[in-house]
DNA sequence: AATTCGGGGAC
DNA sequence: GTCCCAGAATT
């Protein structure tokens, strides 16, 4: 990190200025914990305030202490996770707190260079749980911060791209002001999240109109320029509902794929949206159980379901059985039978909870 | 450098 | 429909 100068920029003056009269109330900005502090950041990552919030919470409360996380069985922080998204996030928390636990008698490491040599904590998460819990000064660059520096400087370099990172980066190092790190990062952050925003940012009342490039060249709706991912491929997936009284058939999610850890029914993807009859029947019968056919369900309609890179077409065929599936059968497919009681404490794709909640 | 990891909310 | 969110790991 570079030095930043005696005087506070003007930057810093006005963010500093700014932050505290429109500050959120925000639970994690009051506590100087690193494992709580590291457990908010890591909730919103690319995610929202809101939708992150009763999910601290819960967690927080749950597992209060990074022992606690540690001591935890994994399916049952992935339940906690439900409907975050990016699993992994939970299980890479999971993880890093079994090593603090096991390699720092449970005490979280204090400084940058140590915070992000753990699973999950990158340059935004290490930066961020140095400068909030140990006041170190190093800077975050995080969406909001991108955007605000690209307005402000006039910075026309692709925020998608990696190699754009150490212009920001620099950038961001000139203006922090050692003497106020913390306030900075949090500042600039909260500063592009409700007054510099993507859409529609209210520059009529900004404090930085004067200074800031975008503002006086009328280009604030063309920054951050930022290039446009590919599109999402699509998916086909034919789940079988497999029931026998009130138990249900599902399995662990254990592929590198989407949804790891997660619990879901037998499952047949298709490269075309439709599965033929034929591949029905070829499908029940290796189930190796009788099915009760005067039960069957018509196939249910086509759930559609959106994710980041993958649009996915679904359809859920439910199959009655007259007995339990063969142990035979529950070895090869990774399946086990579950009450609702205990399908209610899996971890499950928001998907199959939408289902379950339907059916 | 490019890809892949979810889900929801604002527009 | 589009955009993007207090990003990180993997390839």
């Amino acid at each position: 990190m570079s030095t930043s100068p005696s005087q506070p920029s003007f930057l810093a003056t006005a963010l500093l200025a700014w932050y505290p009269r429109h500050r959120r109330d925000l639970p994690w900005r009051h506590t100087h914990d690193p494992y709580a502090i590291w457990l908010s950041e890591v909730i919103l990552q690319q995610t929202r305030v809101a939708q992150g919030l009763p999910y601290y919470n819960t967690f927080l409360n749950a597992y209060p202490t990074v022992a606690d996380l540690a001591a935890a069985p994994e399916a049952e922080v992935l339940r906690y996770w439900q409907g975050l998204g990016y699993y992994s996030r939970a299980r890479n928390m999971h993880h890093t707190a079994q090593q603090v636990v096991q390699e720092h008698a449970g005490k979280f490491p204090t400084s940058y260079a140590e915070l992000i040599k753990l699973k999950g904590i990158g340059p935004y998460t290490a930066a961020a749980i140095a400068s909030f819990a140990f006041n170190e000064a190093v800077t975050v660059l995080d969406g909001n911060v991108y955007r605000v520096l690209a307005r402000i400087f006039g910075l026309h370099s692709d925020i998608a791209a990696p190699a754009s990172r150490k212009e920001f980066q620099a950038l961001a190092d000139q203006h922090i002001p050692a003497a106020a790190p913390a306030d900075f990062n949090q500042a600039i952050m909260e500063f592009g999240a409700i007054q510099c925003t993507p859409v529609k940012p209210d520059c009529l009342f900004c404090p930085l109109q004067q200074s800031c490039w975008a503002f006086q060249h009328g280009q604030v709706a063309l920054l951050p320029v930022k290039s446009k991912a590919k599109a999402a491929r699509t998916r086909y997936f034919h789940y079988f509902v497999l029931r026998h009284g009130e138990q249900l058939y599902l399995k662990e999610r254990r592929e590198k794929d989407i949804w790891q850890g997660l619990y879901d029914f037998a499952l047949a993807e298709t490269v075309q949206a439709e599965l033929p009859p034929s591949e029905i029947m070829r499908h029940l019968e290796a189930f190796g159980a009788e099915i009760d056919i005067s039960q069957a369900a018509e196939s249910s309609a086509t759930m559609r379901h959106v994710l980041s890179h993958q649009k996915l077409e679904v359809k859920f065929h439910e199959v009655p059985l007259r007995q339990p599936l063969p142990d035979s059968t529950l070895r090869d497919l990774g399946l086990r039978a579950y009450s609702s009681e205990e399908i209610e404490v899996l971890p499950k794709p928001v998907l199959i909870v939408n289902y379950l909640n339907t059916h």
